[in-house]
DNA sequence: CTTCTTTCTAAAGAGATTCTTAAGAAAATA
DNA sequence: TATTTTCTTAAGAATCTCTTTAGAAAGAAG
């Protein structure tokens, strides 16, 4: 999963970003009002740990515009006073859950699983398609209940392809949302193929001709 | 699209060339005042990346001449300093977006993206003409939400004549769009008879007929 | 430190697209 | 009618993209 972390008190922000990178997922940092403004409009995230009170200017403004937006992305608030008018007011303009400072980075850690899975698996843990389940908690793929041994790049793939089935995505979408902004350091994507490959090999081997090559321009998940 | 990279530092004038290139547009580059001048006034492009630092001159009179010609192609200012007056005087002066060194990539490919979608498409991911639709997002057409199957070049050739219906468009034009400044080089412009006529085969395969043959001038891209 | 797994790099070959060329048919113009 | 331009089709060459494999590098586990 794609995280933004807008938090302008860089040691919460960084310790935040490393606790949640080692759970194999791909953080981004912002600092301030415009660069969290910036980047949301920029790219797509699969949920945003927002601080409420960034100096530079009210993280209630930005999550207005969020969800004025429509984009499908969770939203954590962190809120440094308990002051239940803040939270009560986060929550109303169409935050998904608050956590308050101070807290533990596990906790935020459980709330952000229970997010996604509210928003993302509509509330399930497992995410199906045709034969796939994707078990989310314990980041396991199964065809027909039968369990594939995948990596975690396999499996974060696969995961992405489920998730945008129908559409098609090219490498440097792809590229972006698991490699995050490093990706464009990386000189070509010819390892995507790699990956591509190897998780096509898996899933053919259980009969499923599910990834789609889109010429030019891509790849497409979808039945048949 | 069609892009004109205008950036002194050759390195980086070459890796945004061709990050740009892999995301199946056009690149042209400049690496002075006196070439993007004279570049911008002889060809049409979708988008400038223009460094406001030129070594040989200053971007912003080039900017403003741009927007004095009344051009509709969109402009990216390149920074070095992050001073918020040069940003500012920049998109005074007409610019669409900044991005100050050193960026990603893929921030710069994000904001291009952007500023495309709000200039040419009215801020929409799709395009639509009559029947037919083109998700620029996935570079895919549909034909009453039913998708054809297009080549880069075709998809390239049919968003070009959507983006320009109603106007009579020459073999050169066309020609120099799609190919950029290689098209000077080949000694004949036969070969996009071959796209057309591929072009509408697969649209009058649909029904459509769209494409009109304007004898002795070019093509013309109208509803019946 | 060693071993194993995962990830990335590099390169050869397969496959698709694009360009060239050409030749006859059709259409528009003079 | 004669001439020019455009259309259609086809076949081969050149180029680009993708697939696949093997092995190097990096990381995790013991």
């Amino acid at each position: 999963m794609k995280f933004l972390i807008a938090e302008d008190e860089i040691e919460l922000q960084q310790s935040i970003a490393k606790y949640l990178s080692q759970e194999s997922n791909i953080c981004e940092v912002a600092a301030d009002y415009i660069e969290t403004s910036e980047k949301l409009d920029l790219y797509e995230y699969d949920l945003v740990v927002l601080d409420i009170n960034l100096v530079t200017g009210s993280g209630l403004e930005l999550l207005k515009k969020l969800k004025n937006q429509n984009k499908k992305c969770g939203v954590i608030i962190i809120s440094a006073n308990n002051s239940l008018e803040n939270k009560l007011e986060g929550l109303d303009v169409g935050a998904d859950d608050y956590i308050t400072k101070p807290f533990h980075l596990a906790e935020l850690n459980s709330r952000i699983k229970a997010v996604l899975r509210r928003g993302k698996f509509g509330g399930e843990d497992s995410l199906i398609f045709e034969e796939i389940r994707l078990d989310t908690l314990s980041r396991t793929a199964y065809f027909n209940e039968k369990p594939i041994t995948l990596t975690r790049k396999e499996y974060d793939l696969l995961l992405f392809f489920i998730t945008n089935k129908g559409r098609v995505l090219s490498k440097s979408i792809i590229a972006e949302h698991l490699w995050g902004d490093d990706s464009d350091m990386l000189d070509s994507f010819d390892f995507i193929y790699v990956h591509i490959n190897n998780l096509r090999k898996k899933l053919t081997s259980e009969g499923a001709k599910y990834i789609h090559t889109a010429y030019g321009s891509g790849y497409l998940f979808t039945a048949e």
